[in-house]
DNA sequence: AGTCCCCGCGCG
DNA sequence: AAAGCGCGCGGGGACT
């Protein structure tokens, strides 16, 4: 059961068959229904596409514990809205879903019943009208659902993957892949190199605990066995088991096993989960799309006659921070391409390097080591900035909610924190209770100084997808299928997305629209600034290439 | 056999 | 080299 229609509209009820006729008939009407995820990758699978939605299910999660909206109350009833009582319940994506299922389907996650989506759409449209900075909340809504749509799409698209190109750096990498169940040949070397070392010939490699142990027995007093730790000891295994760990992840991760079972067909296809994380950042779910590793990107390529269009924002978290703050001596230092050049440039730090640490420090709160003791003279440099991360930690560290620039607000503290908090202000609290609150309330602090910079750095990039996802749907089709039946996404036969990680994206696209899209990337970029900021006079500079592969340079 | 947690490491 | 935020995943091991 489906909500339809433009929202000035009366909604009507309509069957799944009418309203795919209805979608194709009236492109740009804004849907609104309980759950992207239910409905959009079957229309998809059928050949339709939505221009614009609302998504309840992400929405009602954004206004029920938004600190501008000021009537929570009828939302905050409307439980069986809330995503994690429903997400168990809600089917994978790829389960094998046809459009009879969308009038029959046994409905389950959010409600899908009529009356009851419409009555949650109200209580929507309500809370917003009453909330400060509804226009704002507006925005953030809008570009919620947009994501959801696009999440959809994203994943019937696929990222197009070379198997012949992964193949190519396994073998490079990790030598011939063993036929009888052992480790391809160059891991087998290193291991026994490895045992040799520890004159150990039984040695287990992957097993933290015995390793460690064995690590132990040859003199390598490690408290345990992490990269960074292992590499400040000077003995002759550890050459060859540092190798060792870096091939065995490689093939674990991203092996033949991966290849076989995520890029079978020439497509990556991962499930993203817009707003999976609480900032609003998107997670993802199967494959570790939010994980690819760099040496793997050069298997990121291109159809025939397709190209990708590859663009990053340099150094997106400050250029927000800059901006929220309107700290204008900051924003100064990011005209241009590199931020922490501009910082160097001011005579605040001496090197890029420092620059760097230094505004991670500030972001992420490190009050030790050389990150720590940079930021100090950030604080002096960019008062107003640093001002408003320090607030954030303070109002965290104090129990408080801290809300990003559209109105995504941090969960509050949970029962745990402030039991820990309220243990240690009682008359018997020992000095061991008092500072595992102190503890507890830094750490809580070091999030929420993170959340309004990384939740609304997840805004900006919304912005910048819901406008480009626009843009490239107007894209003309290149190929004469048109005439063939609708099958799978209509959308492939045009430049479309095909990859999102944070600030970064890809767009897979004919060769011939391949400098129309890089524009449409570079244009919504500039509209999302606008969007945001206003007339705030800040860059947010894009890095951008045209390539047959999506290697970095 | 299933479930949970820890560790380590990949990404932003 | 830096230890500060947010994630997902695979492997091992402890437990039921």
């Amino acid at each position: 059961m489906l909500l339809a229609g433009p929202e000035e509209a009366s909604p009507r009820r309509l069957s799944a068959s009418a309203w795919v006729d209805e979608v194709r008939a009236h492109p740009l009407n804004r849907w609104v229904w309980n759950d992207t995820r239910q409905w959009y990758p079957a229309l998809l699978a059928a050949g339709v596409e939505a221009r614009r939605c609302r998504d309840l299910r992400l929405a009602h999660e954004i206004l029920r514990t938004s600190a501008h909206v000021t009537e929570p109350a009828h939302l905050r009833a409307a439980a069986q809205w809330r995503s994690a009582d429903a997400d168990a319940l809600v089917p994978a994506v790829d389960a094998a879903m046809t459009l009879f299922d969308l009038d029959g389907g046994a409905p389950r996650g959010v409600p899908t019943d009529f009356d009851e989506v419409r009555a949650e759409f109200d209580r929507q449209r309500a809370a917003v009208a009453t909330a400060i900075h509804a226009d704002r909340l507006q925005l953030l809504l809008a570009a919620e659902s947009a994501g959801a749509l696009l999440a959809a799409e994203l994943h019937a698209a696929g990222l197009p993957w070379s198997r012949a190109v992964h193949e190519g750096i396994l073998d490079d990498r990790l030598g011939a892949r063993s036929s009888t169940g052992r480790h391809p040949a160059r891991v087998e070397a290193l291991a026994a190199e490895v045992r040799a070392a520890l004159d150990d010939p039984t040695a287990s490699l992957d097993s933290q605990p015995k390793l460690l142990r064995a690590l132990h027995r040859a003199g390598v007093l490690a408290t345990s066995t992490s990269r960074w730790e292992l590499a400040r000891f000077d003995h002759p295994v550890i050459a060859p088991l540092l190798a060792y760990k870096k091939l065995m992840r490689l093939l674990s991760a991203n092996g033949w096993a991966w290849l076989d079972e995520w890029a079978p067909d020439g497509r990556f296809r991962p499930v993203y989960v817009p707003s999976g994380v609480v900032t609003g950042r998107w997670a993802s779910s199967g494959g570790g799309a939010l994980q690819l590793p760099r040496d793997l990107r050069p298997a990121v390529r291109a159809d025939p006659g397709w190209v990708l269009v590859v663009a990053d924002v340099a150094q997106l978290e400050p250029r927000v921070l800059a901006s929220m703050a309107r700290d204008e001596t900051l924003a100064a230092a990011a005209r241009g391409t590199d931020l922490y050049s501009g910082i160097v440039a001011g005579g605040v730090v001496t090197t890029r390097e420092e620059a760097k640490f230094a505004m991670l420090g500030a972001m992420y709160g490190a009050t030790t080591g050389d990150s720590g003791r940079l930021v100090p003279a950030l604080r002096r440099a960019y008062p107003r900035a640093m001002g408003l991360v320090d607030e954030a930690a303070r109002v965290g560290d104090d129990g408080g909610v801290v809300t990003t620039w559209w109105g995504r607000s941090s969960p509050p503290p949970g029962p745990d924190w402030r039991g820990v908090q309220s243990a240690a202000g009682a008359p018997e609290a020992s000095e061991a209770d008092r500072t595992r609150a102190r503890r507890s309330a830094r750490d809580r602090g070091r999030f929420t100084r993170n959340f309004v910079v990384q939740g609304t750095a997840a805004e900006w990039a919304a912005a910048w997808l819901a406008d480009l996802r626009t843009q490239l749907a107007a894209f003309p089709l290149v190929s004469d299928e048109a005439a063939a039946p609708a099958s799978g996404p209509v959308f492939s036969r045009r430049a479309h997305l095909a990859f999102f990680l944070h600030d970064e994206i890809i767009v897979h696209a004919p060769r011939e629209q391949a400098e129309q899209a890089a524009e449409a990337v570079r244009l919504a970029a500039d509209r999302a600034t606008a969007l945001l900021f206003g007339t705030f006079p800040i860059d947010f500079p894009l890095d951008l290439r045209i390539a047959d592969d999506a290697a970095k340079a």
